[in-house]
This record gives C-alpha cells, structure tokens and sequence, in this order.
DNA sequence: TTGAAAGCGCTAACAT
DNA sequence: ATGTTAGCGCTTTCAA
C-alpha cells in the first residue's frame, strides 16, 4: 500500500487512554443510545487531548456515509463588509452544531462546484449563487442536500432594492428619474432586476420608466451622461451601486451641479466611501444581520431530513439617508 | 454500518465498462507506470461520463493517505476585487494540477483551522494569514503542508507601501507629511508597518516623521483634523487606505481647501470609487498579477516534495496617479 | 459497559 | 494488460 503515516489516529488514542478503538469513537461522538461510565470518558477526552488528536475526515465520511462539511458557494465579485459578517455567523453558528464551513470563492474558475462536492464529500451546499439545474441536479447526485440562500426571493428582493430607490427619490418630489447602469456587467442578472425594480416603483406610481445610461468610472464620460439627463429633464438619479452614484456625482461636479439641488443621487450598497464623498451619499444597504444564523438552522434542519419553511430571506434592503438625496 | 448509498461507484464504473474496479482507478488516475490500451481507456471513460461518476474525495485520500484539497485561509476582512482576482487565478492554476482550492474564510470565526484541515484531510494550507506558532504546528501534524503567502516578506512589503506613499509625496516637494490612521483597526499590524514604511521613507530623506492624526469616516471631523495638519505646516497626506484619503478630501473641501494644492493626498488600496471621488484619488495599488499561478506553482512543489526557492511574494505595490497627488 | 469485526470506496502492491 | 487483494481510519452492528 503506502507508508503507514505518522498522525494520530483513534487507536493511538484508545491505546492511550487503554480501551478499545470503538470507546474511543463513542466517547468522542458522543453516540447517543451509548452509556458511557464518567471515568471512561474523562480518560479518553484526555488522551485525545494529550495526543492532539483530530479525527480525520475522510475516513471518518467514508465510514458514516456523511461529512460535516458545508460547502458556501459564492460569487467571484468582491466580498463586501457586509457579507463577510454574514459568512462569520453562518460559520459560527455551523461549529456550534459541529459542522465546518468551506467556502468555494471563485464561480467559474477552479474545479466545478460538483466536483468539490465529491472531493470533500460535502454534506450540504448553500448556494448564495443561482445554480443551473444541470448543476445543481449533479451537487445533489454527489449526496449533498442543497441549500439555496437566496433562492426564489433573490428575484424578489433584487427589485425591493431598486423599488426603494425609485420610492425615496419620488417621495422627496422628483418626477422623473435616471438610473445609472455600471459600465461592467451591465447586463448580470442583479443589474437587470434592480433596474425592474426602479422601473416597477415608477409604473406603480403613475411615471415614466427611469431613463436609463451607462456610466464609467470616469468623471468626463459621467459629465456627459449628466448633461443627457438634465436635458431630459431628470431630477433625480438611482444608481446601480455606490460607485455608479459616485461616478454621477463626479459628472455632476465637472458641470457645476449639484446634489440634490440639481440632481439627487440614490447608490446601492453604502460602501465606505459614500460616508465622505462630496455631498455624502444616500444609499441602499442590505443587511445580512441575523441572517447568517438563519440559513445555519435551515442547515442543521436539512441534515435532520426535515424541510423546513424554506429558509427566512438573506437580505434586507435599507435606505440610508444623506445629503445626495435627503 | 449504514444503508449502502445510491451514489455512483468506480465498482458500478468497472461493471458498465466491463473490467475491473482497479482498472477503472489506474484510467481515471492516469496511473502512471501503467499502460493501458486506447480501447480499454475509452470504455471506461465512456461508462464513467454515462454514468455521472465522481470519485469520492474520503475514499480517495484516505486510501492514498493525500487529498487533493488545498485550503486557502484568508482573513475575515472584506475581499477587494484585486484579491479576487488572484484567487481565481490561484484556483484556476491548482485546478490544471487536478487540485481543489476550498477557502477558509473567517478566521476567528466557525472551526479553528487544524480542524479544518483535519476534516478535509487537506494537503496543502496556503495562509494569507500569519499563523501563530501553535496552529501552523497543529496544521502541518494534521499531515498538510503549509505554505506561506506572504510570508516573511509581508513586514517589507508592508513598509514598502508607505515608502512609495511617502517617496511620491516628497519628490513632489512636500517636505512635511501627515499620516492618516484608520478610526477603526488603527493597532493592526498592517497599519503600524505601513506608517512604519512611510516613517522611514522620511528618515531615509532627512526629514522629520510624518505627523500621524486619526480620521474617522466622517466629513466634519475630518476637517478638525485637516485644521491641525495645516496649522503643522504640512503640505502632503499619506493615508492608510483610500477610504481614509478621502475622508481628508473631504474634510479639506468642508474648509474650501482643495489638493493638491493645499494639501496633497494619496491612499493604498485603488479602490473603484477612487477614480471618481473629487479630485480623482492618487493611490498606491498593490497588484497580485499573477502571483496566483506562481502561488500554485509553489503548492504544486511542495507536494512533489520539493521546497523551492520560497515563494515569490505575492504582492507588489504601484503607484497610481491621479489628480489629487499628481 | 465494552470490544471484535465488518465494511465505507478507493489506491497500490502484487499476482496473473 | 488486467485482476486480486490488502488495507487507509473510522462508524456501527452485534456479541460478550
């Protein structure tokens, strides 16, 4: 076969602690339906402890047809402040129920999500990304339950985003709207529905869709996009995201103008840099605050075999507001 | 044991091809040493895709005594779209060498990462992160290599940061600098090496240490804050991050001073909304390029067994120029 | 309350 | 060129 290796496995606890191999495995899994004597089992958390042992993985999914790894499947984009918190509770509360949280980063880049499944035999996947079904037929084919975070509702909240926007923008008077498109990924998913969103506040409301530019990270071009809109007559604008809006605002300044005098701004996201831009921005945050914690007892409940009420919504649009559109 | 699972087998593989489970590993492994016939290797394939065969991770290693996953531990902070960027290269890389990249994302947060490693008997840790003695101990006797990357070097690169940041300003012709800490993390390591660079850049050129003043995200306080540097005679701001620069910009435009011909500012970091923040931010950007493949290439030795000539660092500061320190 | 023993699905040495 | 077989370290039944 191969050079036995030199880590530490559970018979070197049992010999240890002077029991057998299966005491070991009971005591350290806490087999329920097994009585285990106090004195038995302090002997062999202590040797396990004083050998620093740590079960293997593999063998031990090989053995009980099922790991404790759940497996995050994010998008490639950046990872925000915002998300990154959400993620620490999701792995917090995880290790609570003595799972362990992987995290495959990169969409599209690396090995298939499948194949990750199988190679670390993951027993769930939450999927903050929409799988295609051929995909997310395969993740379930490897034995893994399938956790979608933000399933169905994305659609939903997605368009809450820009509803909001639109709301607040309409609501302090402005009648007729812009809404920045960001140069890159101009035609994801998310960029598609948080403008229908935008667009649905307006019809509710009796206005014209937003009209709707591309703007560049660039404060010539986004002069040029602001002179569109003012001869258009749009008072106020919601952006994709923050550094849209900021981009808008730029434009703003090479003419002169500014918000919300002139044009009020709406971004998404409320990155850092909006608090001390110049006029600091209104925004849309999405809050993940207990949500992390959520998604872990649909988790935990997925592993029972239950089903439960599909998992409480991720996100929680916000409007934060500033002087861009007050 | 336990209900024998559904879940596609490289026995059901052998029995759709018709030859022997071993067969069917020495195909799909390219079992080196092994010869096996076009037509052999063709059924086999053939019966593996037919039949949606992914080998399982726990089995695998634990009869191979090595996994194909490598864990990349990141720290919790948000993740810029630069750092993106190099993982996906790093993954991409360490995927045409068959491996799995699974990141642990949160550290201090879900299992601790020996477990980690341990439940998915990864072969290789690569740790953005300084490991405290103890866990990088406990990590390699879970049987992983360990793999720095930005070992070591990361203090120098720290500090050549600040020196670029500094050496800009000076060559401009500022003669006293400030420095603007984080409101937030103003102890961390990082912050304290890149003023650290920036200190010595000064010394360096004979001129007195840069007068270092917290700044908080937020306009009015900035401006105190911009007060006081003026009153110190200084002509030129280093900031931690890019956020910080533009809280000095905007805390010099409350008092209707403008850089860079009050005040020069330059961050770290290039973030997007830098290019259109008022005036365009001049930034030192630190760029992985393709420090990911060189990464894997280095993953990719050391399980060879090899220690190459230490990593190459991962990053690599540039200077950025825009209108605010031109 | 404990332990012996049978696998889990795979790799790799050893036949054939 | 292919198959037989012995484990890898663990969980879990079953017997003691």
């Amino acid at each position: 076969m191969r050079r036995p290796s030199n880590r530490v496995t559970s018979t070197d606890v049992a010999r240890e602690a002077g029991v057998s191999q299966t005491t070991v495995s009971f005591v350290l899994n806490d087999t329920r339906g097994q009585t285990i004597p106090e004195e038995t089992r302090r002997r062999v958390l202590e040797a396990a402890k004083r050998l620093d042992y740590r079960p293997r993985g593999s063998a031990r999914s090989l053995a009980a047809g099922r790991s404790d790894v759940v497996l995050l499947a994010l998008p490639g984009v950046p990872i925000s402040a915002n998300l990154s918190r959400f993620i620490e509770q999701l792995a917090a509360a995880l290790a609570e129920n003595g799972l362990s949280l992987l995290t495959h980063l990169v969409e599209g880049h690396g090995r298939p999500l499948p194949d990750l499944c199988a190679a670390v035999d993951a027993s769930v996947v939450v999927s903050l990304i929409p799988l295609d079904a051929e995909t997310a037929a395969a993740v379930q084919r490897t034995g893994a339950e399938l956790v979608h975070g933000a399933a169905g509702r994305a659609q939903v909240e997605l368009q809450a985003i820009g509803r909001l926007q639109a709301g607040h923008l309409i609501e302090s008077g402005r009648e007729r709207l812009g809404y920045a498109l960001p140069a890159l990924h101009a035609t994801e998913f998310r960029v598609r529905e948080r403008m229908r969103g935008v667009e649905a506040e307006c019809a509710d409301r009796g206005l014209a869709p937003p009209l709707a530019l591309t703007v560049d990270m660039d404060g010539e071009q986004a002069a040029l996009v602001v002179d569109e809109w003012v001869r258009s007559s749009v008072t106020g604008v919601c952006a994709y995201n923050d550094e849209a809006a900021m981009a808008v605002l730029a434009g703003m300044h090479r003419r002169g103008l500014s918000a919300p005098d002139d044009l009020a701004v709406i971004g998404v996201g409320d990155i850092v840099a909006g608090q001390v831009c110049i006029p600091p921005l209104t925004t849309v945050a999405v809050d993940y605050e207990n949500s992390g914690r959520d998604l872990a007892r649909v988790v935990a409940a997925r592993l029972e075999g239950e089903t439960p009420a599909e998992s409480a919504s991720v996100t929680r649009p916000r409007l934060v507001r500033r002087a861009s559109a007050p």
